[in-house]
DNA sequence: CACACTCTTCACAGTTTTGTGAATTGATTT
DNA sequence: AAATCAATTCACAAAACTGTGAAGAGTGTG
């Protein structure tokens, strides 16, 4: 890795951008196998990874080489999910996107809730018409382990902000990387 | 199969039928959004909402309209991934497939392990090219989300084992199911 | 050994996605 | 009011997916 080449060298700013441009792409391609769609993982991933806190659309769209509209198509679907915002301060021609929150984890938790209220009631709608048997009864435990996860999400998500608080206060030492 | 009502016979048993396979396109939708392929997750929703332990690859085709070799391409990743297994008994020569093991929840939160090794091994190795800044402490507190909540599966799964004990020993009481 | 039957593979067609460039909308500045 | 600049929308082309029918491979049966 580059960190200190011989010769003077030092990290290169370069490389460092490309570096961190593969990681985007392979974050992006794990939120994909996820389920995510494509541009809006590439887009969270570049959000996440990148050192500001805001970016502009064209700033998206030349970060992951893509066209205005596809940024204009990929921002929606999450501004919608509530994990960027879209900020315009008054009299600024272009938008500011930035990730809602700080504890961006926490939130895209409480996200999911509208969701389990869905498969609740699709479940419980279901099991209204089953005969007993056993597809009822694994439906049935089925809706019950949704019930579960759902309900311990609250313990989850306080336990994870504790954990988050002891551990990003060390963001890992930061390998004397000087220069730049 | 039918629950076989007398006289006038009120619960039909072919709209018992199309109703469990409204169910189980709904359900398939639900695992499709969620990231699940489509064919896959149609199968699976079958399988978990049938009443029989074990289904061969012509019955699934049946009840789901589909070709046989469509349901031999959704068969393959639910058996990759350990959702379903392939019985064939010596002197058959059709497969039966039943879902893994009696608690399948508890398996498929066992069978997500390896894709958080993944994602370890892949924020780890971005971490050591990342120079400090706003994105890598994102990134590391990423990688500490993904730790933390695959720590948390052990103690999860145990907890859903405890509850599931409790709860599917009654599969709420079936409906007196008075006149429609 | 040939048959019968099932599962799988393959090429293909229909459908959906995805991203682009061009036109449009909306807002700010001059 | 005209000009300018950014964001969105639209029609379209390219790529990816899905599911099908038909051919092929593997196995028990008569």
């Amino acid at each position: 890795m580059v960190v200190n080449m011989p010769g003077g060298g030092k990290v290169s700013g370069d490389a460092e951008r490309e570096a961190r441009a593969r990681f985007v792409e392979q974050f992006a391609m794990l939120l994909s196998d996820a389920g995510m769609q494509r541009m809006p993982a590439r887009v969270f991933a570049y959000v996440l990874a990148s050192d500001a806190e805001t970016h502009t659309a064209a700033e998206l769209a030349d970060g992951l080489r893509v066209s205005a509209a596809a940024i204009s198509g990929a921002v929606r679907p999450l501004v919608d999910m509530g994990i960027l915002v879209r900020d315009r301060a008054p009299g600024d021609r272009v938008d500011h996107y930035r990730v809602y929150g700080d504890d961006v984890w926490s939130t895209l938790i409480g996200r999911q809730e509208p969701m389990y209220r869905h498969i609740d009631v699709l479940f419980t709608e279901g099991l209204k018409t089953l005969s007993p048997g056993a597809g009822r009864r694994r439906i049935h435990e089925t809706r019950e382990f949704y019930r579960f996860v759902h309900a311990e999400f609250d313990t989850l998500t306080r336990r994870w902000r504790e954990r988050r608080a002891g551990v990003s206060e060390s963001p890992e030492p930061a390998r004397a990387a000087p220069g730049e």
